[in-house]
RNA sequence: GCCGGCGUAGCUCAACUGGCAGAGCAUCUGUCUUGUAAACAGAAGGUUAGGGGUUCAAGUCCCCUCGCCGGCUCCA
C-alpha cells in the first residue's frame, strides 16, 4: 500500500498505508480513546485516508466523554439484554453528565434489577471486551436486527432521524453500521448493536460508572408512542470525577428547597388545599414581603404604574385574548355562575388589556407600564407539579408595557437592563440569554411579519445586552416571542428567570388604540414581562442559591440574641430595641435551653447574626458577634454592633 | 396525563413470613443556671393518608381515591 499524507498537530506527516487513527496518534487507548478526522469523531481502529486531518480527543474532553458515556450506555445494554433476554433496544444517548438507554420490557425495573445490571456491567468492563465497528448494508442490517423491532424503526429513519430524540446517536446521514462487542481473547462475538458510533476501543476504558435511577419514556419523546423503561448512568473519565459529581448531587439534595422550605418553616403543600398550592408560613411570608417590597420600589422608581385585578372572569376575556383556544389544557375547567362560565386567570395581560382600553389613550402616555403582583392559577397535569417552581397557583410580578413601534427596541433594552439589574440585586450574577421563537407548528398564532419584527427587536434587545444569546426555536408563547433569562446558581444550575415578550396579536384581539401625534389612531405593541417569573418560584431558586443562608437583607429573623445567661437577657433586650428601631428582624432567645443548644438552633436557622451576652458584654456595654460560619467578634460595643448590621442589610450584601 | 416507587406522632425513622403501633428530636411541665452546635426528669402526642375488600386477626395482602418522590410529555 502506498504511503499516506496526514496532518498531524498541525504538522504534515507521511505514514504507511493502512495506519489507523490510534496509531497516527500513537494513543494508548486510555487516555486518547477516539479520533477527530477532518472534524468528524472516529474510532481509533479506523484506517487513515490519504491528506486526512487527524486530532487527538481525550477521555476527558466534552468529545471524549461524550463517547465513553455511549460506550457505558451500549455495556448496559448488553449486560440487560443478557439478564433479560427479551428486552427489545431502545436508544442508548450519551447525555449530560451520563447517558441512558431504553428497553420494552414485560415489567418495568426494580432497584434490585438496577443492582444486578450494573454488577453485570462490572464484570463486562473487567472483561476488556472489544467495540469493534462493521458497515452494513440497509437489507443486512434489517435482516440482523429483525428481533429489534425498535431498531429497524431506526433504520427506516435512516438521514432523517433527529437529535431531539437522541435518534441520531444509532444512525446517522450515511452508511449504517454494527457495533460488534468481541471477547478480548477469542474474538468470539458478545453482543451488537445498530450505532452511528464512534466507541471507546474496549470497555475496560469505562473508568467510573455508576447507574442512577429508572423511568418510563415514551418512544421518541412522543407521548402518541409506546412507553418504554429508560435506565440512567453516569459515568467519568475518573473515579475522582465521578465521587466530584456525585457530592455535587448530594449538595443539590441538601439545598433542594422543598425540604429547606420545611426546615426553615417558611412554606408547606398542606394536602387539604390541592397539589401545587402553597401556603407561606410567617417566616416564608415575610422573606416574601421584603422581595415584593424591594421590587415595588424599584418598578417605582423604573415609571411603572401599578394596577390590580381579580382572580377569576367570565369565560367571554379569554375569548377576546384567544386563551380559551389556545390555552384551555392549562386553565382550571370553568364554574358556572348565573348560567355563565368563570374561569380562574391563567395569565394577567386580558385583565391588563382592558385597563388600557377603559378610556381613550394619548401617545403621550406611550410607554405605559402596568405592573401587578398578580396572583395566576394553571391546570399543570398531575405528574409535573414540582414544590415551588412548578406549581397550579403562582404570583406573577407581571408588567405589561403598552409601547409604539418605533419605542419598542429601545423599550425592550431599558427593560432587559432593568430586570438584570434587578436579579443581581437579589445576589445573581451570571446570565446568559435564550431567544425563544416559532416553529412551523399550529399552535402560534399571528401574521409572519409581525413575528419577524417583534423577534429582530428581541434580537437588537439581546444584543445590546453583551450577554450570550442561545436560539430556541419552537419555545415562544403562542401570541409572540420571547427572551428568556436565565440565571446560573451558586452550584453551577441554571435557571430560566424572567421573560420578555413581545405581542402584536393581543393589541389586535383587543382592538387596543392610542391616538398618535399625527391625529390617527395606532395600535401598541404590547411587551409582556415577568421578572422572577414567578415569586414562588424565585423563592424557590433563592433558597437553593443561598442553600437556605440568606444575606440579611433577605433572612426571614436577621438577628438572634443568646444570653450566656437568665440575667443578661434585658442587657440583649435593650439591643434589640435598638436595631428594631432601625427596623432589623431580631429576637431574643430567653427559653429554658443551654447557651450551647441556642448557639445550635440559630445556626440550624441559618440566621445571620448571633449576638451573645454574658457578664463581660454586659459590664462594657457590648455584644459578641457569632456568625454562620463560627467565626467570632467579642465585646463590640453597641453602637457598633448596631451600625454593623444595618449596614449589612442595607447594602444588601451577602456575608 | 403516562410508567414506577412511596405515604406510620409536628419532623426523622422502627415494628420478621399478617399476631398487643414504638424510638430519637420537636412540644408541654418540673428541676438545674454561665461563654460559642444538643443539661436532666416526666407527660402528652396515632382511626398507620382516606375509603372499600380478604381474613379469627391488616400498618403489613387486594381494589379505588388523594398526596408525595423519580422519570417521560408539557412548562414560569
Amino acid at each position: 500500500m502506498s504511503d499516506l499524507r496526514i496532518t498531524l498537530d498541525g504538522s504534515e506527516r507521511v505514514v504507511p498505508g493502512g495506519t489507523t487513527a490510534g496509531q497516527a496518534l500513537d494513543a494508548d487507548g486510555r487516555t486518547v480513546i477516539a479520533a477527530r478526522v477532518n472534524g468528524e469523531l472516529r474510532d481509533l481502529a479506523g484506517e487513515l485516508r490519504d491528506g486526512d486531518v487527524v486530532e487527538p480527543v481525550a477521555i476527558g474532553s466534552d468529545d471524549g466523554r461524550a463517547i465513553m458515556r455511549h460506550s457505558a450506555a451500549h455495556v448496559m445494554a448488553q449486560a440487560v439484554q443478557e439478564l433479560f433476554p427479551e428486552a427489545k433496544l431502545g436508544i442508548g444517548p450519551p447525555v449530560e453528565n451520563g447517558f441512558y438507554y431504553d428497553f420494552d420490557v414485560a415489567e418495568p425495573f426494580t432497584p434490585d434489577d438496577l443492582k444486578r445490571i450494573e454488577k453485570r456491567m462490572r464484570e463486562i468492563v473487567k472483561q476488556g471486551q472489544l467495540f469493534a465497528r462493521r458497515p452494513v448494508s440497509d437489507d443486512d442490517a434489517r435482516a440482523e436486527l429483525a428481533g429489534e423491532p425498535y431498531k429497524l424503526e431506526l433504520i427506516g429513519l435512516k438521514g432523517a432521524a433527529s437529535h431531539d430524540d437522541g435518534a441520531d446517536v444509532e444512525v446517522g446521514a450515511g452508511e449504517l453500521t454494527i457495533y460488534d462487542n468481541l471477547d478480548a481473547k477469542s474474538g468470539d462475538l458478545r453482543w451488537k448493536d445498530l450505532c452511528r458510533g464512534p466507541h471507546l476501543p474496549s470497555t475496560r476504558v469505562i473508568p467510573a460508572f455508576k447507574l442512577m435511577r429508572t423511568g418510563g419514556a415514551y418512544w421518541r419523546g412522543s407521548e402518541k408512542n409506546p412507553q418504554l423503561q429508560r435506565i440512567y448512568g453516569t459515568a467519568w473519565e475518573s473515579r475522582e470525577k465521578q465521587d466530584e459529581y456525585l457530592r455535587l448531587l448530594e449538595e443539590a439534595e441538601k439545598r433542594d428547597h422543598r425540604r429547606l422550605g420545611a426546615e426553615l418553616d417558611l412554606f408547606s403543600f398542606p394536602n387539604e388545599i390541592g397539589s401545587g398550592l402553597a401556603v407561606f408560613h410567617p417566616k416564608g411570608g415575610v422573606v416574601r414581603k421584603v422581595m415584593e417590597d424591594y421590587s415595588r420600589r424599584r418598578h417605582e422608581a423604573g415609571g411603572y404604574e401599578f394596577v390590580n385585578t381579580p382572580h377569576i372572569t367570565k369565560g367571554n376575556l379569554f375569548e377576546i385574548s384567544g386563551h380559551l383556544g389556545w390555552y384551555k389544557d392549562d386553565m382550571f375547567p370553568p364554574m358556572e355562575v348565573d348560567g355563565g362560565d368563570y374561569y380562574l386567570k391563567p395569565m394577567n395581560c386580558p385583565m391588563h388589556n382592558l385597563i388600557f382600553r377603559a378610556r381613550g389613550r394619548s401617545y403621550r402616555e406611550l410607554p405605559l407600564r402596568l405592573f401587578e403582583f398578580g396572583s395566576v392559577y394553571r391546570f399543570e397535569k398531575s405528574g409535573v407539579v414540582h414544590g415551588l417552581t412548578r406549581v397550579r397557583g403562582m404570583t406573577q410580578d407581571d408588567a405589561h408595557i403598552y409601547c409604539t413601534r418605533e419605542q419598542m427596541v429601545d423599550e425592550l433594552k431599558g427593560l432587559l437592563a432593568f430586570v438584570l439589574d434587578l436579579l443581581r440585586d437579589y445576589g445573581l450574577s451570571e446570565f446568559f440569554l435564550e431567544l425563544s421563537t416559532r416553529d412551523e407548528s399550529e399552535k402560534f398564532i399571528g401574521t409572519d411579519e409581525d413575528w419577524a419584527e417583534a423577534t429582530a427587536a428581541l434580537e437588537e434587545a439581546a444584543g445590546a445586552s453583551g450577554l450570550d444569546l442561545v436560539p430556541d426555536p419552537g419555545g415562544a408563547a403562542f401570541y409572540g416571542p420571547k427572551i428568556s433569562v436565565q440565571a446560573k446558581d451558586a452550584i453551577g444550575r441554571t435557571w430560566q428567570l424572567s421573560t420578555i415578550q413581545v405581542d402584536f396579536n393581543q393589541p389586535k384581539r383587543f382592538g387596543l388604540e392610542y391616538q398618535a401625534a399625527d391625529g390617527t389612531r395606532q395600535q401598541p405593541v404590547m411587551i409582556h414581562r415577568a421578572l422572577f417569573g414567578s415569586i414562588e418560584r424565585f423563592f424557590g431558586v433563592l433558597l437553593e442559591h443561598y442553600a437556605g443562608a440568606m444575606p440579611p437583607w433577605l433572612a426571614p429573623v436577621q438577628v438572634v440574641g443568646i444570653p450566656i445567661g437568665d440575667t443578661h437577657v434585658p442587657h440583649l433586650e435593650r439591643v434589640a430595641d435598638r436595631l428594631r428601631e432601625r427596623g432589623v428582624r431580631v429576637e431574643v432567645d430567653a427559653s429554658s435551653d443551654r447557651m450551647q443548644k441556642k448557639i445550635r438552633n440559630a445556626q440550624k436557622q441559618k440566621i445571620p447574626y448571633m449576638l451573645i451576652a454574658g457578664d463581660d458584654d454586659v459590664e462594657q456595654d457590648a455584644v459578641s458577634f457569632r456568625y454562620r460560619s463560627g467565626e467570632q467578634k467579642n465585646g463590640v460595643p453597641i453602637g457598633e454592633a448596631v451600625e454593623e448590621i444595618v449596614k449589612a442589610v442595607e447594602a444588601r450584601v451577602q456575608i
